[in-house]
RNA sequence: GCCCUGGUGGUGGAACUGGUAGACACGCAGGACUUAAAAUCCUGUGGCCCGAAAGGGCCGUGCGGGUUCAACUCCCGCCUGGGGCACCA
């Protein structure tokens, strides 16, 4: 067995039959099987990437030998910063980047005998792409959404509505919007028209909280923010509200909501969507000020909060606001304004996350207003403190120290009353937070239940015209532009006035323009303004920042159906044949950026008529991550070297050490090579090597995340030019359960090499020239096949590959064991194993007298009939205990079952004089007899 | 703090709706073949104990309880690894 010739003979068959050449209509059903598509790193690939594509490999095979018609085709999330950090250092263009790295990719993603069309390969930073990912923003441009429909409408309808009867009868999801009749729109300019409609497009431009460098010119990801300083470089970091492009995903936070029990996905992704939307309903309610002469603002007249809880509303004994809170500088009286100043400048320096992560301390100022209690009229004391966000509901809550930790804390430390309004809950230590109990010290709530409170309450407020029920949600509108090169550039144009304009569709794409520099300019503007002659007609100004990068993403799986049309994004034909993904496999690291967006879109552009589906995805699974397996090495502070067995021996025990990591490839098992390690570091070249006592050199190992400061990277390059492609995917499948993370451990593959040359032995024999004989298989024959079958299709099915593998092994040894050669066996068992070890079985396949390639053949059929069993060997316990096997035939009723146990001679020993009480019998289980 | 996961031999893991715990593989040990090695094949392999052996006993799925004729599986309470979210009012 050759495996590189036969990877290769096979791969140049399969290459010049076209066989996985997909057409968009057919008359076999369809299958829709997509792997998560990759950023094309600079790295390449690691062991870890092919795991999710072997497993949908595996399944579009499969489908596909079931006679389904199935696509599974493969493309490249080629926007991003790697490319763009890389071109910051070199000067090279990011495209030319992209392309190598891409070039590599596919280098290793074809060794590895996938069955992609490749035909429909696709790159998200390919202007014939990304001309549909601008389409689509235009559309978000001209739509609104209509809360009495339900769903996204044109702008255009709404600007009519707006002409007949002003903004009075439209409910729609947007922002802050003044009433106004027919005639104030007729009267109003352009640029308000505009501002106007801003408030209503799904796709808009309003202020955000972002992390600004001033020092680097560009915004920051919370995670590029470390205590209040930029990672690069380390310069201050502020918080500061900028004009950014936005997506309204909000208007559809109860549909993504819903759609999660129309889709088959993992519970933890549905709940981490669940949590993240964070649907909570509540009430708002104004706190009037107590003394609004004192403001700074005397126009002010309340503060509106939100809250959950409005039945601990007789509990508040504070107000709390957000240092952002816009009315803050208007409620604080002049002699409070320093010192609130002050705490807020304090805030600004802080990060969302380090606001968020430190939960210990307690920050706060007094703003010397009050607020009058809305049911009792006490005066309340407002502050302000960083634990309020504001961006969540009114930026102000009541704080209720009784029945919240954090409000608690905040009142211990501004030594604000705790009062507890749950009936025989003590909350002087702590909050009590249940939604359990009955209220007291709460008025007209008394003696109800939290719910029922929770009811009257909101009804209370509302009749006295103090606030009104609201459902809030944690989901904040998608922040959309970048001040970043390597994306695409958002299809906007600004007029004279600075009104946005969409470009008409037939402008599309929006190239993106060549710059010196792929850094922001000197005025801390993107790196697109750096563009020279890069104007709308030569005059007008485009939009600076570009898509993030998971716009392509949101809509990549469409364009796969029609990969090449250039009047759409797809034709209709080709996405009502395809529809939504059947099988979608990846990392759960997506589960709330992703799998989210592309759900927002993919209900949007079901509202626009585009598709006949609401979810992209029916069926998800998350493949676990391979983790790395670290060697170590041990080093005494002399520079000496230990070998890790050693390190507790009397004489080291007690010395410092330093664990250092060797990279995997110079170790087998625990044992190193230590020539090797010379080469490897030089300054090790003469270095003294402490070895066992046998003379060898051992390592320790830790199983920690795979990568290249670890030298724990193991590449499927080598692997596949050792073993081959086959046995890599074996293996990897072989390693346990797909959704689980596993270490990997090059060593057990070696368990999968000798299983598939057990198979080329028991099918081409010994001297490799397959004979296989056309008799009629025994009963013992036909069991093992078709009980492989029965497994294999049920654990396909289930994605239970690592069994189904075990399933294949088991019945190689015992056809081994059979001697069989029988023609009837041994192809279907080729036929099944196809999906797993493509290529030998096509090589098998051909040298047994076909033709025509396995990937045609058609999925075996199990018969019940071979699988009957006449016997079973009941295991027999006493009390639970296994004690004995008894052979009895299968069709034996429970009676004669039990009748027969008891008259058994082994049993008798056991008994120990003790009669029976009772025989339980579970037929072609077990048995268990009771004394 | 909250949510999601996992914890089974030396290792990766298997066990259907509660019904023979440790399938399959790695590793290890012993043996066969060989001048030798590789490759291949065979045997053994959860722990402790009794026995020369055949065979047998006890304990065992993170810990402690419970339900059941029967628990890796179900219930209650803990411990612990991994991941995610996070002052969300």
């Amino acid at each position: 067995m050759k495996v590189r010739e036969i990877e290769q003979y096979v791969r140049k068959f399969w290459e010049e039959h076209q066989v996985y050449r997909v057409q968009n209509h057919d008359a076999k059903p369809k299958c829709y099987v997509l792997d998560m598509f990759p950023y094309p790193s600079g790295a390449g690939l690691h062991v870890g990437h092919p795991l999710g594509y072997i497993a949908s490999d595996i399944f579009a095979r499969f489908r596909r030998l079931q006679g389904y018609n199935v696509l599974h085709p493969m493309g490249y999330d080629s926007f991003g910063l790697p490319a763009e950090q890389y071109a910051i250092q070199t000067g090279q263009h990011p495209a030319i980047t992209t392309r190598n790295n891409i070039a590599t990719f596919r280098r290793q993603l074809d060794q590895l005998g996938f069955s992609y069309d490749w035909s429909r390969e696709i790159r998200t930073s390919d202007p014939s792409f990304y001309r549909w990912t601008q389409w689509f923003f235009i559309r978000l441009f001209e739509s609104w959404y209509n809360r009495k429909t339900n769903r996204a409408e044109p702008i255009s309808e709404l600007i009519r509505q707006f002409e007949l009867n002003g903004n009075q009868q439209v409910d729609a999801w947007c922002g802050k919007v003044p009433l106004f009749t027919a005639a104030d729109w007729k009267r109003y300019s352009e640029k308000q028209k505009s501002d106007i409609l801003l408030q209503y497009r799904l796709a808009y431009l309003d202020e955000a909280w972002v992390n600004w460098c001033p020092a680097l010119g560009t915004v920051l990801a919370n995670d590029e923010v470390k205590d209040g300083r930029s990672e690069r470089g380390g310069h201050p970091v502020e918080r500061r509200r900028m004009k950014q492009w936005m997506l309204r995903i909000t208007a559809y936070a109860d549909r993504l909501l819903e759609g999660l029990k129309d889709v088959q996905w993992p519970e933890s992704v549905c709940e981490a969507q669940r949590n993240w939307i964070g649907r909570s309903r509540g009430c708002t309610l104004r706190f009037p000020l107590a003394n609004p002469a004192a403001a700074s603002d005397m126009q002010l007249r309340e503060i509106e909060v939100f809250t959950t809880r409005p039945d601990t509303v007789f509990g508040a004994t504070f107000l709390v606001v957000a240092p952002e809170y816009p009315a803050l500088q208007s409620l604080t009286p002049p002699d409070f304004a320093d010192a609130v100043q002050q705490y807020v400048a304090y805030a600004a320096g802080r990060s969302e996350r380090d606001r968020m992560a430190d939960v210990h301390s307690v920050t706060g100022q007094f703003t010397g207003a009050y607020v009058r209690h809305p049911f009792t009229h006490a005066l309340l004391p407002v502050y302000v403190s960083e634990y309020v966000l504001a961006g969540y509901g009114t930026g102000a809550l009541m704080g209720v120290p009784g029945h919240d930790q954090r409000d608690h804390r905040f009142a211990r430390a501004f030594h604000l009353p705790i009062v507890s309004i749950i009936e025989g809950r003590d909350v002087q230590e702590a909050a009590y937070e249940e939604r359990e109990g009955t209220l007291t010290q709460s008025d007209f709530l008394n003696g109800l239940s939290v719910s029922e409170a929770i009811e009257a309450a909101i009804a209370e407020a509302e009749r006295r015209g103090l606030g009104e029920e609201r459902i809030q949600y944690r989901l904040r509108d998608a922040v959309f532009g970048r001040q970043r090169y390597w994306g695409e550039p958002i299809p906007i144009y600004y007029d004279g006035q600075g009104i946005p304009h969409a470009l008409a569709d037939d402008d599309l794409p929006l190239i993106l323009p060549d710059i010196d520099a792929y850094l922001p300019t000197a005025e801390g503007e993107p790196p697109l303004a750096r563009a020279t002659d890069w104007k709308y007609k030569g005059k007008y100004e485009y939009e600076k920042t570009t898509m993030p990068g998971w716009a392509g993403s949101s809509w990549y799986y469409l364009r796969f159906a029609d990969p090449h049309n250039d009047q759409a994004f797809a034709s209709p034909e080709a996405i009502c044949y395809w529809g939504a993904i059947d099988l979608y496999i990846g990392g759960d690291e997506h589960a709330t950026g992703h799998l989210i967006y592309f759900r927002f879109w993919t209900h949007f552009l079901h509202d626009l008529g585009l598709l006949p589906f609401r979810e992209p995805a029916l069926r998800l699974v998350n493949q676990g991550k391979i983790q790395g397996r670290s060697c170590l090495i041990y080093r005494l502070d002399d520079g000496r070297l230990l070998s890790a067995r050693r390190r507790s021996e009397p004489e080291f025990q007690n010395l410092h050490t330093v664990q250092l990591h060797v990279p995997v490839s110079l170790c087998d098992g625990d044992v190193v090579d230590v020539a090797g390690l010379r080469q490897w570091r030089p300054e090790w070249a003469e270095a003294t090597f402490l070895t066992e006592p046998d003379g060898t050199f051992r390592c320790t190992h830790l199983v920690e995340k795979m990568s290249k400061s670890k030298f724990n990277v193991v590449n499927p390059d080598d692997i596949v030019a050792q073993y081959g492609a086959d046995c890599f995917r074996l293996y990897e499948m072989f390693l346990g359960p797909l959704e689980q993370d596993k270490p990997w451990d090059t060593k057990g593959i070696d368990g999968c090499y000798r299983f598939l040359r057990k198979l080329w032995r028991l099918v081409a024999g010994d001297d490799d020239r397959p004979n296989l004989s056309d008799e009629i298989p025994s009963d013992a024959e036909l069991r093992i096949v078709h009980r492989l079958i029965r497994k294999v299709t049920h654990d396909i099915e289930q994605l239970s590959l690592n069994t189904a593998v075990s399933a294949f092994m088991i019945a190689v040894n015992e056809l081994t064991e059979l001697r069989c050669n029988k023609r009837s066996v041994l192809e279907p068992l080729l036929i099944c194993l196809s999906p797993f070890a493509p290529h030998v079985c096509e090589y098998l396949w051909q040298h047994t007298g076909h033709h025509q390639s396995i990937v045609l053949e058609q999925w075996p059929a199990w018969d019940d009939r071979y699988l009957k069993e006449e016997t079973f060997d009941y295991p027999v316990a006493i009390n639970g205990r296994t004690r004995f096997k008894v052979t009895l035939a299968l069709d034996l009723p429970e009676e004669r079952i039990a009748e027969e146990v008891l008259a058994e001679e082994g049993l008798r020993r056991y008994l120990e004089g003790r009669t029976p009480k009772k025989v339980i019998v579970v037929k072609g289980r077990m048995i268990n007899v009771v004394v």
